[in-house]
DNA sequence: GGCCAGGACACCA
DNA sequence: TGGTGTCATGGC
């Protein structure tokens, strides 16, 4: 079976151009947002990153610090905020206790045996931890997020139902070990599907329709007359 | 007023 | 191992 990854890349590039992600100012807040962001919309995740930004508590040593309920308050807007709150708590523990609070020193050794590590941190789920080492430790690690499952799933290329696991696998198999192409997929198919593959069908003018070469019937319904 | 949004976990069979 | 309930806000 071909491989499609590397042309549906192409083609999301070239409809939306480079997205530059994550949208963050430091490693720091990228680990943040990562937890934050848990089912959540990421309108909601800015205005809890602003109360933190604001309370000059986007910090280790001020997550650390601060009362767990005073932060639940802050990070509000991001919805599960009670459980959201321990989640931080619980991470910035782990990273004092392991790291020393540094998170330079986190990502300095080997960042598959740190995968393994934030796996066994309460809160962080394997998307929310290669989103971290992505984005936050410019490790080559794919980050496979519901948007990623809805669309492959869509395009007839994976199941919906696979593992994470799976999903990650395929593309890591199937894509060359890049960490900026790994970073630039993800945000391409996180822009993708906001504009043209949410719950609905994709519309006419998705960007994949006029190149789709694996049967866009999957999609819409109808079939590919060739050409 | 309902649906949806860049998950993770506890619990149960 | 897989299914289900829970956690919650804010925009449309």
């Amino acid at each position: 079976m071909k491989n499609r990854l590397p042309e549906i890349f192409d083609t999301l590039l070239d409809a939306y151009g480079p997205r530059f992600w994550w949208p963050a100012e430091s490693p720091f807040e990228v680990c943040v947002g990562a937890i934050l962001t848990q089912n959540t919309n990421w309108a909601n995740v800015e205005k809890a990153i602003a109360n933190l930004k604001e309370a000059g508590l986007l910090t280790a040593e001020g997550l650390r610090d601060v009362a767990l309920e005073r932060l639940a308050e802050l990070i509000r807007p991001a919805g599960y905020f009670n459980v959201k709150s321990i989640r931080l708590k619980d991470f910035i523990g782990w990273l004092y206790g392991e790291h020393g609070g540094n998170l330079e020193a986190m990502f300095a050794g080997d960042w598959q045996r740190l995968r393994q590590e934030l796996l066994g941190v309460r809160g962080i789920g394997p998307e929310t931890c290669d989103s971290i080492l992505l984005y936050a430790g410019h490790q080559p690690s794919f980050v496979v997020d519901s948007y990623t499952k809805r669309l492959f799933s869509r395009l007839g290329l994976f199941s919906e139902n696979a593992a994470y696991e799976e999903f990650r696998a395929l593309f890591m198999r199937n894509l060359p070990s890049d960490t900026e192409l790994y970073n630039e997929y993800h945000a391409l198919i996180v822009q993708h599907c906001k504009e043209h593959c949410r719950t609905k069908p994709l519309c006419a003018e998705c960007p994949l329709l006029p190149r789709c070469p694996f049967g866009i019937g999957v999609l819409t319904g109808k079939t590919k007359s060739g050409g």
